[in-house]
DNA sequence: GCTATACACGACTAAAAATATCGTATTAAT
DNA sequence: ATTAATACGATATTTTTAGTCGTGTATAGC
């Protein structure tokens, strides 16, 4: 329950670790074997953030990532929902397909909480984290 | 990601609707009825609603559940807690098992953002959803 | 040009977590 | 007695998350 994936948690380190190397391109296999990740798992994740233009790819021996200047001014609402699409704490958050939307006396005190979750998360910039 | 449990929606359903209906016993079917929920799992809710104290059984026809005066009080977090355990965005703010507890770059950080989305579990109660 | 190292990417598999069902026992009102 | 309800452990199913594999492309260094 209101666990984040491990991809978010796998693409922060990498990130993380990344900006600590400044402009040097970093491979996939060296941040997996630094934090114990599986190396393909994560190499899906950085390409995944290279399609986002959030980092920079370099193919062949010596090449790696490097992240993109302003990444980290990117909130972590944006950030995760790049990654993982919309944040909602129940279903009816992100589609309207609930079979009991009349019916259900609780949506709105949830949607309020929702916005509450949304919003912690809106005020963290990824820099918080990464840097 | 980030998502409530169908036995806490479904909880909070059952109060809500127990809540409106007073002193009165109210069976599980009713409320699955009523909801389109399935009636064994809501019942199980139930059940353990009424180990934690939080509503009051009755056997028997004319048997069912309601609530006990006070649950309104109690806070989310505490709420959530009881019914499905400890909050956590990541598993190493639950337990301390992570092979890479020293090695990782974003402990710190994440544990903040833990604790804030406690906090707003803290400041809701369970009031606040079901009346 | 050959080789080694690295990214790109779709398909697939495995594991874990969440959700739901079943079976049997107990309780109590009528 | 019968019926309608809770109690509860065991099991099954489904969904989501996590991880792997295979093949292709790019490029640096020799």
């Amino acid at each position: 329950m209101l666990k984040l994936t491990r991809k978010l948690e796998y693409a922060l380190i990498a990130l993380r670790h990344m900006q600590d190397k400044g402009d040097t391109f970093i491979s996939a296999k060296e941040i997996a074997d630094m934090y114990l990740i599986p190396q393909e798992l994560l190499a899906k994740t950085l390409q995944q953030m290279v399609k986002l233009n959030y980092i920079k790819a370099a193919q062949g021996p010596h090449g790696g990532y490097r992240v993109r200047k302003g990444l980290t001014e990117i909130s972590m609402t944006q950030f995760m929902e790049d990654l993982e699409g919309p944040i909602g704490i129940v279903d009816c958050n992100i589609n309207d397909e609930c079979i009991q939307l009349e019916n259900c006396n609780i949506r709105l005190p949830i949607k309020k909480i929702n916005s509450n979750i949304r919003e912690i998360f809106n005020e963290i910039r990824v820099g918080d984290i990464t840097s």
